[in-house]
DNA sequence: CGATCATTTCAGTAATTACTGAAATTTCGC
DNA sequence: GCGAAATTTCAGTAATTACTGAAATGATCG
């Protein structure tokens, strides 16, 4: 790897937290070298650099396109492909995350509500086990719903909005139920997300 | 595996989801077991239900303790260890938030911290590779410090924020540049969080 | 203290995942 | 269509991670 000395760290160590990520080292690396890279690299110019087979980038490469994190572009006159990562790190963020809750969340969302339906036949809810489960599904779907309609507000908008922090709750007064009039269109359907919570 | 048919599959399901969390299967499946459990579960309970070795649940049950994802507790007159979930499923996600930004984000920013300082003698910024690792640090600080003035929130106040979703903005009224007056202290200290960010 | 029960450690092995090089496939100019 | 360049596939192997059983350690009671 012949790098400059911070491109080189900060490549390796995305290598080693790939790992944490859900990812290997190469792919790790790979997507740091092309972060921090100057203009598209092609795979041949990715071997050279970090000493992988070719087959490994190639690899690498199709996974990173199957997480979107990479952007494939050509050269006029060159017909290898080039890769990229976006110049927009917000944009890098949401993907992230949509992926993240895509491979995570979303199937055992599903799974829940799976056995959920197939197990309310004449039950009670006495069970602690169903009455867990539900309680689980109800949070995911308040999360996800959340998610999605955050997802939705445009990137400047969002950055004032985490500037702000805890003080959004100050600032709406929120301590009395004033619900109703505001809690738009829940993603999902059924179940009101809300528990007793007796202040 | 003797358990009914329906926890059995939620079981499995955590095992196999356990990859894409970064636990294993093993791991999974015991937590699953214990957060379906009615009462707490010593480790031989949990080989019974589970089949795993009695040495591979104690390193399960550990990796659990170090997640604090489970809580150890005694019954009278019984010198086993006794393992729970906690009853509030918030509390449950607030741990695994904490637990995973703790793994998966502050290395990667003091990393980043470190070949900042250790880069900037006499740099202009001219340079790519720089500038994207400054974008990216502002980035994680303006994400962490979002989300540590969030973990202040009481559950109950969360819970409404988050139902709220994207209303949030519209009642802020968020389009203006409105930062100055309400802007709270942020958690960490010196860079500014806010980017040039020209509407 | 010594016996018993519970938990942990750890070296060996099994299973999974990552990586390579060679061969196959695709792409595209001629 | 043919040949050269680029990419992908894949079977074999290397490396890593998960799991086990046996032995060691720790805890509690008499």
């Amino acid at each position: 790897m012949k790098l400059e000395p911070v491109k080189q760290e900060f490549v390796l160590h995305f290598g080693e937290m790939g790992s944490r990520w859900g990812i290997n080292r190469t792919v790790g690396q790979i997507y740091a070298l092309l972060f921090l890279s100057e203009e598209p690299l092609n795979a041949e110019q990715i071997v050279e650099a970090l000493g992988f087979s070719r087959s490994n980038v190639s690899m690498g490469l199709k996974e990173l396109q199957a997480w979107n994190l990479v952007r494939l572009q050509h050269q006029l006159g060159d017909r290898r492909d080039y890769f990229t990562t976006p110049d927009d790190l917000w944009e890098i963020v949401r993907t992230l995350v949509e992926e993240r809750k895509k491979r995570e969340i979303d199937p055992t969302l599903s799974k829940l509500r799976g056995l959920l339906i197939a197990a309310e036949d004449g039950d009670t809810g006495a069970d602690r086990a169903l009455g867990r489960m539900r309680e689980l599904t109800e949070l995911l779907e308040l999360l996800t719903g959340w998610y999605e309609e955050m997802n939705k507000i445009p990137t400047d908008r969002l950055i004032r909005l985490l500037a702000l922090g805890s003080a959004v709750q100050k600032v709406l007064g929120l301590p009395e139920r004033m619900a109703g009039s505001l809690r738009g269109r829940r993603a999902d359907g059924d179940a009101d997300p809300s528990p007793p919570a007796r202040d």
